[in-house]
DNA sequence: CGATCATTCAAACGTTTGTTTGAATTTCCG
DNA sequence: CGGAAATTCAAACAAACGTTTGAATGATCG
């Protein structure tokens, strides 16, 4: 199996492999896993059907290869941020607002050098967190565990009264937020009853961002009281 | 095709229609819309196969009426939930609490009651924001207009300094939370690095995010200059 | 009861799915 | 060049898909 890696790697380099990853990434983002047929990519990709099984093996090998080959460099960008931002801060506790900074800013980096090819993983990985296909559910805990457990520390340095399960919420929310933000504007113009001028503009979608977590983030601690709930009676 | 409906409501009121509804419900929930099958989906409601073309005529519609049968009556409940609210505050703007409140209330309700019916739902719904399929995506903008119009009036007189355009962005960026966070702990478990006790509580859930996401709509405005970068070289 | 409708059922329809096969073709290196 | 390895290709595979059919069963009312 690694030799025959290797040798594909040294003859021709396989242009074909990468046309598939690139015409899958693509149709999985536009269909779904599940309703994107090898038929399809190929197609796509200018390839033989049986491209897929010779190159990957079988379409869940495909697809897991389409997601490491990318989650991986981002999530280590989006460490390595974080050790730039406390290298420079010597010691001292981020404000949150870099912290928030450090999870978006590699995110949508690659996005406008490749047009637009970076922001077509960005869609799949918003969808994948919602999408209940088994493979994923192996793939992405693996892939980010090394983020959530170094963000965390960032943050619990920053918010220093923050209880631990609290933070772990709001976490929880900032990952909300982004998979749905990042993953494109096909639900955003569900809800927009104007047209946003920025909508496509991703430095813009990190500059509204931020400051909308950090807040979220500094926000006080709930009152763990029985909730209230307003009747048509007695409204609060 | 009326007169056929009416005969169905007068005569059985078809146990089995209701029965393929939950069953959809469930299986679309758990695999996804394109993954899930008629043949999977009659066999847990204990059905004939031909009983979906016979009951809703073809799995697409089975999709739409098991959306619209649910997503309609929530929505009301969210806008009667403003209108209460509106009433008791006399004209004055209400906080930006109550108007998430006012969001989350509504589709945590029927939680408890039905054992853990209306969470199926809330998942699904979560999901179907980031399914591709084409059928929801003329579905949803029709059933969540009314929302979006009323909640966007009460949100821009709480705040009213607030631009146009921001105000909508932050109400996308709360849409992508509630999905996130409603649709289920499948992807809580992905980045929890420790069990959260109140995973399975709504009621926790809901205490948890009005003071996240007020905060993010009362957070400063973003300073719209050049999104700052920080490089290997010169950290910020 | 008998007629009439709604509903269920087993079986089959034609497509499309992911995967496999074995031969043809291309690429590489001695 | 020539042989070996890597890659492509058209064709076929069984399995599963959504949908349709026509007869069997059930309920309803004059």
């Amino acid at each position: 199996m690694d030799r025959l890696k290797k040798n594909v790697a040294i003859r021709s380099e396989s242009r074909t492999r990468e046309r598939l990853l690139q015409a899958a990434e693509s149709m999985f983002m536009e269909h779904g896993y599940a309703a994107t047929s090898l038929r399809g990519i190929t197609a796509r990709a200018k390839a033989n059907l049986a491209a897929v099984s010779y190159h990957f093996g079988s379409k869940e090998a495909l697809i897991r290869e389409v997601f490491e080959r990318r989650l991986g460099p981002l999530n280590s960008a989006r460490v390595a941020y974080l050790d730039r931002l406390e290298l420079a801060a010597r010691g001292k506790p981020l404000a949150v607002e870099r912290l928030v900074e450090a999870m978006l800013v590699p995110a949508l980096q690659g996005t406008q050098d490749p047009l637009a090819r970076g922001t077509t993983f960005l869609r799949l990985l918003g969808r994948a967190f919602s999408e209940p296909a088994d493979h994923l559910r192996e793939i992405l805990p693996a892939q980010y565990r090394q983020v959530v457990i170094r963000f965390k520390q960032a943050f619990a340095r920053s918010l220093p009264d923050m209880p631990d399960q609290e933070l772990t919420w709001r976490m929880h929310f900032m990952f909300g937020t982004l998979s749905y933000s990042l993953a494109g504007n096909d639900a955003l113009k569900l809800i927009a009853t104007c047209n946003l001028e920025d909508a496509d503009d991703a430095d813009a979608v990190i500059r509204r961002l931020i400051p909308f977590l950090a807040a979220g983030f500094r926000a006080p601690l709930p009152d763990m009281q029985p909730a209230r709930v307003v009747s048509g009676r007695k409204a609060a």
